[in-house]
RNA sequence: GCCAGCGUAGCUCAGUCGGUAGAGCAACUGAUUUGUAAUCAGUUGGUCGGGGGUUCAAGUCCCUUCGCUGGCUCCA
């Protein structure tokens, strides 16, 4: 006997169509499909007697999985209606949304994706029955070559199966696993979204097709809201903030991929940087400067010649040619190798905010966050393997301070040997044990990424979740093997003996460039007070207020705190737009009261006036804010 | 790199069928001296991304080139 479970309750069924043993027990009419052994099916699928299904309803989150898959083949039937030649690849559902790769003759813009859209709206009105059924291979085969569709015969004759299954809605037949919606009037909110470029199966040697994304929901307030985030991610997009608060602009006729840091981008980067070196001192770091320009010996004696060679640029001089460095460990490597070391030296931990050029695809460049030149605060662990934990553990509790200090919860990821690697077996199991075992022993939950580590190593990746949701990958430690052993390098153990020792790579920004990206997107450019380029706005009303406004800013000046005056002949709200505008944390209005009491207005950007402070009271909670780098304002 | 879309003043954008390039903001000048998100008036500002072509005439049509945006793993 199977079981169907819903709501709590459960039913013992035969075996049969789950669409009909749903009907005959009179359940829920909102129920499109289950879950049997974890895998989502939907009411077309055939219930074995050891089944256990839990129902769901088209309201149920798993839903999404049927509802979108079945939108992007009311897509793809549009698309047949409306370009009689069209070809279709395929058609995934993706987070939130689906896609369909097709190839017609027609660039399919706006206007096109319109009437996509309408066309799509009438199959939904016309509420066409799915219904699902197989085939033999070949007769798929044949099938799909009478239709002139060479995707779907293609895809058939890689999957190797001696039966295939396809879905029928109206007049579209499309090859497909599943899971769908019983009909096409089942689903209803969704918006097509873009048209892009992808090659046929992913290969640039393959024909481009067109893809269209689109994004569906069961219930209309999730599409708005889901439209909306879209939308306040565009707003946020640094791409727009960062020189609308003139923090940095790109000049690409002149550096394509690379940034200019304006007064007010570069305050937020020496912060950033400043609070890094701070850290990595007291974490033991030393810090070194490396040469931006190496001679090409150097990067073949590193493998980079070989494997990296495409994403470097190249420099000649006195017949020598030099490379610019797109990493900073070989640098690291000379210092290493500049003198004798001993065990009582390791672990030698290296710090450099290096600066490195990378050559990246034109059509990959993407403001601060894929940039051609970026700094990496980059550090290199020079340890015994049995260092290796405690190391790796230092390094953990350096990275958790730091997003701490953001706001940003974060995942961990643990990545193991991939195929093509180098190195013993033992060396990787003891160093892949030995980051699982840091992990476990701060107790960070970790997914592993089997064959995902570089073929060097085994690494950790940390990916930070900013304030609307998005993750990033930032931080990064991955043990190495290999580069100690290309240069030789060694240490005197405590036998008088040579012993080569481990290399760990990280960084924690990741790239500071980046980092600022995510930052300004994170904030929505309402910095906290410690990173805020300009801290302070000082607000004359009029000005016979000036002179007292001046003393205001001298003082603040002389507290280091960030504080411009805005003493032009405006009226008030003028000066507080400007300053709002600019996500000026604090802004001092100052006219007859406050001269008469010695004391300043203190409005916040989020448009909370607190009223009279005493200027010494404001002066020691902003400087206390900032020196906790408090991530709120005092006010709020 | 490839496919599609886009490129008009510092910014946001308008410009019809090919017929003398426009607005708002910003900047500058002047007046206004103001209490929590835009005071008023005036002035300046453009090889319409660059180059070539069609035409009596090109921001507009065609070709070419540069740049930007979206995307190019997520396996029917």
């Amino acid at each position: 006997m199977a079981k169907l479970i819903f709501n709590g309750k459960s039913y013992d069924v035969h075996e049969g169509m789950l669409k009909d043993l749903v009907k005959a027990l009179n359940l829920d009419s909102k129920i499109v499909g289950g879950v049997v052994a974890k895998e989502i099916v939907d009411l077309f699928y055939t219930v074995k007697p050891e089944d256990k299904i839990e129902l769901f309803t088209a309201e149920d989150p798993r839903a999404g999985e049927l509802y979108r898959h079945t939108m992007s083949h009311i897509m793809a039937q549009a698309i047949q209606r409306i370009y009689k030649n069209a070809k279709f690849a395929i058609g995934p559902t993706i987070e939130n949304g689906f896609y369909y790769d097709v190839d017609v003759d027609v660039p399919l813009n706006e206007d096109e994706l319109k009437k996509i859209e309408e066309e799509m709206k009438k199959i939904i009105k016309e509420d066409l029955p799915l219904e699902k059924f197989s085939m033999t291979a070949r007769e798929a085969i044949d099938y799909f070559e009478s239709k002139d569709q060479p995707y779907k015969v293609e895809i058939i004759k890689d999957l190797n199966e001696d039966n295939v299954t396809l879905y029928r809605q109206g007049e579209f037949v499309d090859l497909c696993r599943g899971p769908h919606m019983p009909s096409t009037g089942r689903v209803k909110y969704f918006k097509l979204l873009n048209v892009a470029g992808a090659y046929w199966r992913g290969d640039e040697k393959n024909k481009m097709l067109q893809r269209i994304y689109g994004t569906a929901f069961y219930k209309k307030e999730d599409l708005e809201s889901y439209l909306k985030m879209i939308e306040e991610a565009e707003k946020r997009d640094h791409r727009k903030l960062g020189p609308q608060l003139d923090l940095f602009s790109i000049h690409p006729d002149v550096a394509p991929g690379m940034v200019f840091f304006h007064p007010k981008g570069t305050i937020i980067r020496r912060e950033l940087e400043k609070y890094w070196r701070e850290e990595h001192k007291k974490s033991g770091y030393v810090e070194v400067v490396t040469p931006m320009v190496m001679n090409e010996s150097l990067w073949r004696q590193s493998g980079h010649w070989d494997h990296y060679k495409e994403n470097m640029y190249f420099t000649e001089k006195e017949n020598q040619m030099y490379a610019i460095k797109p990493m900073n460990c070989p640098g690291h490597i000379m210092i290493y190798k500049s003198q004798t070391r001993s065990y009582k030296d390791l672990p030698l931990r290296m710090c450099e905010l290096g600066t490195v050029h990378r050559y990246e695809r034109s059509g990959v460049v993407h403001g601060l966050f894929r940039t051609r030149a970026f700094t990496q605060d980059d550090a290199h662990i020079f340890c015994t393997e049995d260092q290796i934990e405690d190391e790796i553990k230092g390094v953990i509790s350096l990275i958790d301070k730091t997003y701490k200090l953001f706001g940003f919860p974060y995942k961990v990821e643990l990545s193991t040997r991939p195929e093509n690697s180098m190195g013993s077996d033992e060396i990787w199991e003891k160093s892949t044990n030995a980051l699982r075992a840091a992990l476990e022993h701060v107790g960070l939950l970790y997914q592993v990424n089997e064959g995902d580590g570089a073929f060097y190593g085994p690494k950790i990746d940390f990916h930070v979740k900013d304030s609307i949701g998005r993750t990033w990958q930032c931080a990064t430690i991955q043990l190495d093997f290999l580069m100690p052993e290309r240069f030789g390098i060694s240490y005197t153990g405590s036998d008088n003996l040579d012993h080569r020792p481990v290399m760990i790579h990280r960084v924690i920004y990741g790239s500071i460039e980046r980092f600022i990206g995510i930052l300004i997107e994170h904030y929505a450019g309402a910095f906290p007070a410690w990173i805020s380029p300009i801290q302070v706005a000082v607000l004359p009303i009029s000005d016979k207020h000036a002179e007292y406004a001046k003393k205001v800013v001298q003082i603040l000046d002389e507290k280091e705190i960030r504080t411009i005056l805005d003493d032009k002949p405006r009226k008030i709200n003028y000066k507080i737009r400007e300053a709002q505008i600019q996500k000026i944390p604090y802004m001092l209005i100052i006219g007859d009261r406050e001269i008469e009491t010695g004391s300043v207005a203190v409005r916040l950007r989020s448009g909370k006036d607190l009223g009279d402070l005493k200027t010494d009271d404001f002066i020691s909670k902003i400087l206390k804010e900032i020196k906790d780098k408090s991530q709120t304002s005092f006010g709020e």
